[in-house]
DNA sequence: CCCCAGGATTGCT
DNA sequence: AGCAATCATGGG
């Protein structure tokens, strides 16, 4: 039981995903991760702590021009700045605390949020609300394909939630680990030197 | 010079 | 329903 996240957790250890001192943080680090790598963000992070604008009411009545100067190194700063006051005012309009509200509620409401999609929504789910929700990235999707797991979104993320153990710190790291593995290992190329692979592409893997 | 990064939206078929 | 184009900076 659990092999393969013990075989993982052995390799990369404890990942510490999503560092945030709020989930207002992991919410714009969601926005600003996207099609980005993660040093874009911290820096985007830290420009915007620097300039106290990382609060949902300041953020909200920040002029779009100064979000972008700070944002500019995550790239698309353009959308995504407009995306940052979406969430933004999300967020005052429910009193900074999205932990109280229902799964359903609060899952709708996000991808209604322009800019935000399953990943985003899912992201923020977990690592800011802490919702047993099981993030699907690219990363992931492309260890399914050397599996031999192939399905849409919503497939694959219930794949994971019927094989993973309902723990969310677990769904956490197990996210984070199946990333950096990927990462390391699992090229659209080859997907040769696959320690997940050792099953001969079954399908069934000892998750 | 090329390609890719912890995606989402839009428009076309 | 699926697919490509688009957004844009920074680093290998």
């Amino acid at each position: 039981m659990m092999d393969l996240y013990k075989k993982l957790f052995l390799k990369f250890g404890n990942q510490n995903w999503w560092p945030a001192d709020t989930p207002f943080e992991v919410a714009v680090g969601a926005i600003l991760t996207q099609q980005t790598k993660w040093e874009s963000v911290e820096r985007a992070i830290a420009n915007l702590k620097q300039a106290e604008l990382l609060h949902p009411h300041v953020l909200t009545a920040t002029d779009q021009q100064i979000i972008e100067e700070q944002i500019r190194c995550t790239g698309f700063y353009h959308q995504k700045s407009e995306r940052l006051l979406i969430i933004a005012k999300y967020f005052t309009e429910n009193n900074n605390d999205i932990s109280k509200k229902p799964l359903k509620d609060l899952q709708r409401e996000l991808l209604e949020l322009k800019g935000v999609g399953r990943e985003t929504a899912d992201s923020i789910l977990l690592y800011a609300a802490d919702r047993l929700c099981f993030v699907i990235d690219a990363y992931t999707r492309q260890v399914c394909k050397c599996i031999g797991i192939e399905g849409n979104y919503q497939q694959l993320q219930q794949h994971f939630e019927q094989h993973i153990p309902a723990d969310v710190e677990l769904y956490k790291n197990y996210h984070a680990l199946i990333v950096v593995y990927s990462k390391q290992y699992c090229n659209k190329k080859r997907c040769d030197e696959c320690i997940i692979n050792s099953t001969g592409r079954t399908g069934r893997i000892d998750w």
